[in-house]
DNA sequence: TGCCAAACGGAGAGTGTCTCCGTATAGTTC
DNA sequence: GAACTATACGGAGACACTCTCCGTTTGGCA
């Protein structure tokens, strides 16, 4: 890539990942991002395509994010209750980091054509990990897939509303509670 | 209202219901409801001032349904367990009886601002008289605004997801576990 | 320095929400 | 049943947004 190419496409990822934070993905035009980026709108699409895949650059870094989380629960010293609800938090919280990512993400989830398909994966994982590591403290039968979209929909539900972090961490227990065994 | 603008009135939200139900919130145009409803955009701006307020129209008769189900589930003769499934899968499925309507009314929750206020008064009462009616089987402290997120969190994942009922049973029962007492 | 593939950027096509205002008509009055 | 007026109609178009085409510019190499 030609060298003002990559400036042009850094410059575009780090505006469009301030709007994004500030406004969330529906608040914000492609050519608000391009004026905020001293581009045209055809450099912009030229480097995305579409709006999702600017979005989708704009969480790369942020996925990483997942994997460190369940391995700082698991590696906790407690009960698997007290584990689980760690990483049940910390998972809400990394999902509405960014305004309407969580529903966007939750939304793909089991979606192979969706362009967000590798975050979901990453998800996805990191709670099976989860439920590897919890083994048998969990609800026989439960899944992976499941956890993520209880979660993913409660973050969503959060996000939507700018529930207060209390009012999440006692839906989380519910959830929580419901997950674990019987 | 004068005969003809009632006739109209109706004839847009007959339309509207129906591709609202079949295509969901947003892949409806106004125009297309217009179209639809053989008068022009002007006509159909000047009985429902935003798209917002149509889709409030079109749910109108759809929310006193909700009363009736928890009726329902109350008068069974069934555990407790059985009776709060029953209601939270019957909730779930009027949620998801509009394509995009549970994310639509679930974001609405708490804000009196939005026009589908209404609508979700109904939902989080109708909850309240669960929760009354289930006495002290649930978990101590449990609000009806946790159940009608909670539910509607669920409920708008299955929607965007197209879940097949079974998958947002087992969810569910995940969730009527953890708000059932320890 | 000159070349050219790569990148730029703006005009504009296509689509959507919503408004303005001249025209048509329902319903009343004589 | 004709005239009148408040009410309603409907289409042109303003405005916003996503995305494209293509003539122009420029980075990097020979």
């Amino acid at each position: 890539m030609r060298a003002d190419a990559q400036r042009n496409r850094d410059r575009i990822v780090e505006v469009a990942r301030a709007l994004f934070r500030a406004k969330g993905f529906d608040a914000v035009s492609m050519d608000e991002v391009a004026k905020g980026a001293e581009v045209g709108p055809g450099t912009l699409y030229r480097h995305f395509p579409t709006k999702e895949s600017l979005y989708d650059a704009v969480l790369e870094a942020w996925a990483e994010k997942v994997n460190a989380a369940v391995d700082r629960a698991l590696s906790l010293d407690a009960s698997a209750r007290e584990q689980l609800l760690t990483w049940l938090t910390d998972y809400a919280a990394m999902l509405t980091e960014h305004k309407g990512a969580a529903a966007r993400i939750t939304a793909a989830l089991g979606d192979p054509g969706s362009p967000f398909a590798a975050k979901c994966t990453t998800y996805v994982n990191a709670n099976q990990r989860l439920i590897d590591g919890l083994d048998s403290a969990l609800r026989p039968g439960v899944e992976a897939m499941q956890i993520s979209r209880l979660v993913g929909g409660m973050a969503a539900v959060a996000d939507n509303s700018e529930l207060p972090a209390e009012s999440v961490a006692s839906m989380l227990a519910i959830v929580a509670d419901g997950l674990l065994a019987p």
